[in-house]
DNA sequence: CGACTAATTGAGTCGCTTCAATAAGCGTGG
DNA sequence: CCACGCTTATTGAAGCGACTCAATTAGTCG
């Protein structure tokens, strides 16, 4: 697998230009960074912490098209408006970069086009499986389609930064509330809820706090996500 | 609005090394030309007829991820496996290629990389308003959005292909049977029907044989599809 | 420890699905 | 050109999964 962060497509000078071009930044938990429909001016790569990008409906109602951990890239290139907001979901470090500065540095850098490519598609990928859980699965297969998910994410997010072996994690905090996980999954908070127990209850995950999730059973919880 | 063509990116000369590479091929309406899960050998830009682009569960519920009109680039570069299946819906006219001989072009020729990425792009900000679709939105919605989307697409591809004026269409033909509206907008074939009446009895829409539809009343249209 | 927020749980409703039957569209052959 | 048969679409009735609204409980932080 090759290495998630975009900018070690490059060769190290030119990495130090990239990088002289961004400047790093933080934010606090809840931040919104970008603002749907506001005029795109920046793109971020993620250093630390886990961002959301969401979009919602005329009358409120929020979908989370994705979410960002440590090495992502975020931001709309080569368009004008941001189709999506992009909102802390802990507290973050970014790198930012002016949009526009950043695409003519990629022209110039073939390399960095390609993993942008690259990267975009893998997006698209989990779009894609995104879009299946929200059009034909069950609130149960969602919701177990999640945590495996997060789990494998939160592993090589780890793995990433600090080197671990990017086995799934059996046991983590969740990056978001249940307010988020309903958005994420396109269900109601109250179902989530529901969901979380029914698994909790079967013995397939244990629950601590309201963050900290441990999975029991991986196979089973996989054999849900699947129908 | 640049060219929604794929190799117009490119100088004549490497166009004429490209076309080299790929054939045209033609194929019947309901050809699957690449199955999910199988290996990724070949991608294609689609010169003709539409295409469509599914995944389905392990209990064989089918959701259509996107669907692809002449001059749309398909097929999932730098990957062993491809992710979704791609079905002809219409008999259908590709210039084929071999996956990893395009990726090797691509390399060499920075400028289709580029005008790939910005097709990619787009593709997810299409996913992205399915998925808000598909997680936030009633029935009607759905089934609204997908009129004005596919109006909206014919008469770009039409503008692509004969150089009409890329007006949104308000007489066409669905290239889509009622099932395969169903798998696109994650309903069940009998409500995509329901809605479809109730448009037609409400004034919106005028519906001849099983395949015409003309747009009456766009405006109303567009504001059902936004709640 | 107390106050506030987040999460859980329960009851009732609604929208969409499912199952079943009818009707319409369309190609075929007489 | 029309009758026939097959496929596709429509319509109806019933059921259910997820939502909404409301109340309770559990966590968390000062």
């Amino acid at each position: 697998m090759r290495s998630r962060v975009i900018c070690n497509a490059l060769a190290p000078e030119a990495r130090e230009a990239l990088g002289r071009l961004g400047r790093i930044q933080r934010y606090p938990r809840g931040t919104t960074l970008v603002w749907e429909g506001e005029d795109s001016r920046i793109v971020a790569n993620l250093l630390s912490g886990v961002l959301k990008l969401s979009s919602s409906t005329a009358d409120g109602k929020e979908q989370i098209l994705g979410v960002a951990y440590p090495s992502d890239f975020v931001g709309r290139l080569f368009a004008p408006v941001a189709s999506y907001r992009v909102t802390a979901l802990t507290d973050v470090e970014v790198c930012l970069f002016s949009r526009t500065a950043f695409e003519a540095f990629a022209r110039e850098h073939p390399a960095l086009e390609h993993a942008l490519l690259e990267h975009t598609l893998a997006d698209l990928d989990r779009a894609h499986a995104q879009l299946l859980d929200l059009g034909r699965r069950s609130a149960s297969a969602r919701v177990a389609a999640f945590l495996l998910d997060l789990s494998q994410r939160l592993a090589e997010a780890r793995c990433a930064a600090a080197g671990g072996d990017g086995q799934p994690l059996d046991s983590f905090d969740l990056p978001l509330d249940r307010q988020q996980i309903a958005d994420l999954t396109g269900l109601a908070i109250e179902t989530v809820s529901r969901t979380l127990q029914k698994f909790h209850r079967a013995g397939i995950i244990a629950l601590a706090g309201r963050r900290h999730v441990e999975i029991r059973d991986r196979a089973r919880l996989a054999t849900i996500a699947e129908a």
